[in-house]
DNA sequence: TGACACAGTATTGGATCCAAAATCTAGTGT
DNA sequence: ACACTAGATTTTGGATCCAATACTGTGTCA
């Protein structure tokens, strides 16, 4: 574990945001944080240094830290960036996939299609993907692809809470696709579902423009 | 200009990593820093987590910053990325570059054929581009594009010392090809020879394993 | 001669205090 | 009632001091 104090508070705001009690907006007071954590303010200033690498806070000089706010464009944008990047990091990933690992792949589907909870959906989701990804070793891959998926988090969100998610199915169905070429290490074929799944995405979301409200 | 004094810090470092002074591996004692420009060592730690994120030094708890070393297969995943993002920046770009901008752009070009300064070189390729860019207004991309420039300009500079660039007209003509489609407001001409120029500058660095060193 | 242990040094991490900037509030005038 | 201003309050930025960790060099012993 990290005993370095500013590590436990970017992990402590990484969480809030992620899980949703900071909102797009929400500015981020120095002190009281650093109260309710029981650190000084500089353990806070170094954290939210850190989340603003990983595209969770934005800074603006004597203003202060705030949760970013994207507009749809932002975001379809970012699915775009997503479509090209993720199968990139599949393909460096997936030669050093091990049976491990598709097993535990193999659970985590498993778990999301017997999952009924939205906010646990996202967790699972996130999971799944993260894990096809795992083999990867480029790190600036790495860190992009979680920027990209920290920075959207909360509009994911709000589209599975309207109901957005309502057929699941299809998500189900195009991780199977993605899951079943991995094992067979077909690196084209995981490459090009992933995208279609990542696109087909992007389209639910650019007829939901309510979700960015 | 920003009256902050890690701003001006940061801008410092990154003018030293950017411009070589400082090269991979080499480590960042905060003190020295702090010393040579006259303030606290507070000001000089911001900046370093700046500069993190921006892909220009990373950081290991109580071991300090110091400027990442890549792999070549790093750097060859890194222009992937570049072969993907970037058409998606210009794409976005395209429709709002003015005649101002073009006229710009017109002149950076003239100014790199006229060019034969290495180091200047390495300057005026990253202004064409980047002002190919200058029209999108995604920050998350715009800043994804950055990091993956920040990260490999040793590299670009190493290779062009190393003679490389021999063939520099090779980049005019590639930069000439782009530039008429972004006048001719062709965002699929300009997106292909956009790959196109970045994924033969990746073979090139493919085929010179001594720049990596 | 080489490997390891230990102490001393150098460097980073954190707390507290002060300064500067921004935000908020109340009051004033139209 | 509303816009604007000025002062009070809040919040962030920076400096200095102390603590904790990592690094270095020397000496000892096998």
């Amino acid at each position: 574990m990290t005993d370095v104090s500013s590590s436990r508070v970017a992990a402590y705001l990484r969480e809030a945001i992620l899980g949703g009690d900071l909102k797009p907006g929400d500015r981020i007071r120095q002190e009281e944080i650093a109260a309710r954590l029981g650190a000084s303010r500089l353990p806070v200033r170094e954290a939210l240094r850190m989340l603003e690498a990983e595209g969770l806070t934005e800074h603006e000089p004597h203003k202060g830290a705030r949760v970013p706010r994207l507009t749809q464009h932002e975001v379809d944008v970012i699915y775009r960036m997503r479509e090209r990047l993720e199968p990139l990091a599949l393909v460096e990933s997936l030669p050093q996939l091990g049976p491990a690992d598709v097993e535990r792949l193999e659970d985590v589907q498993r778990r999301i299609e017997d999952n009924d909870d939205l906010e646990k959906f996202l967790d699972l989701d996130r999971e799944f993907h993260m894990l096809t990804y795992s083999g990867c070793a480029i790190e600036p891959l790495n860190q992009n692809v979680t920027r990209l998926w920290n920075s959207t988090q909360h509009y994911r969100r709000a589209y599975v809470a309207l109901g957005g998610q309502s057929r699941m199915w299809i998500v189900n169905a195009e991780h199977r696709l993605i899951l079943d070429a991995v094992v067979r290490r077909d690196a084209s074929d995981a490459e090009r579902y992933l995208e279609g799944h990542i696109r087909r995405t992007r389209n639910e979301l650019a007829h939901h423009p309510e979700v960015f409200d």
